[in-house]
DNA sequence: TATTGTTATACTCTATAACTATA
DNA sequence: TATAGTTATAGAGTATAACAATA
């Protein structure tokens, strides 16, 4: 019934994010980076380092599988782990400065990277695609809340 | 200079993506494949088969990988590999009738499960943002043929 | 020589469940 | 009892390089 209504939008969006995806996902292979470790640097750059459980929220992984994300990025000396003053059971995740330069390096350089692809779309393109963007993701995230498939979190 | 211009969109795309991915991995899940076999069991039901070679630049799985994706998912009955007429170097990998049966099902299953979502969007939104993304996946669809980051083939 | 797909290797991610130490 | 993070386990994806068969 109203399924064909959105279909366009959905196979839109699946076929825009996987050409994204991998624009992107190259040059964090470049990076000497996978995209878990990509996510968790991000999460951490944005922010002033959070507790495991938050980091794994926002990068969308579970803390089991977190611990060994972190294991390899302290190992690189990206992150580093800290006790958390207020709950002894927490811990507080923040990037070393090394950390913290790669983020901003990551940042310019993923940037300059798709600059040349972006540099052909208007600031009016530009305004209203990012509006669309936000309303869609917060109706996604909405319903994301809502309704989960069952009740551990995955992906 | 202009990196200002389009760092909230990007930040947006990658944002609303990654809700996407969450809701829609879930239901993936739930189905008992991953995302990767998700990948290939669409794209052999929006075609009728194809060779590997394809198939993996169409999923994104590079050869080696996909060998494995593919023993797997023979494995579960879902799909079939045969010899190709033309080239004997090359190999046909097609559904088979519960793979089919899977793919109607899953398309059907999974715009249903999508569908209290994306109710809440009035029509015109919809075809503007389809529009949208369809320009803007032409545009880093052309870059990532253009300007790949190395030669090697990769996520 | 080049291409198609497989094999081999080593590493990372993944979910899940059991565990510890705190609360 | 509940929560935060780790450990253990088994499976899957990942890139890469070497390989066999065919072109």
């Amino acid at each position: 019934m109203s399924k064909q209504r959105f279909t366009p939008l959905l196979r839109e969006l699946a076929h825009c994010f996987q050409t994204f995806e991998l624009l992107s996902g190259r040059h964090i292979r470049s990076l000497g980076l996978t995209p878990s470790q990509f996510d968790v640097i991000t999460a951490l750059g944005e922010t002033n380092g959070m507790n495991c459980g938050d980091l794994g929220e926002r990068a969308l992984i579970t803390k089991g599988t977190l611990t060994g994300v972190l294991d390899r990025l302290e190992q690189k000396g990206l992150v580093q782990r800290e006790e958390s003053p207020g709950d002894r059971r927490s811990i507080i995740v923040h990037l070393t400065p090394e950390g913290l330069s790669l983020f901003t390096q990551i940042s310019s350089q993923h940037l300059k990277y798709l600059n040349t692809a972006f540099n052909k779309l208007d600031d009016e393109f530009i305004g209203s695609m990012t509006t669309q963007l936000a309303l869609l993701r917060g109706i996604l995230q909405q319903h994301a809340e809502i309704s989960p498939v069952n009740t551990t979190f995955s992906r």
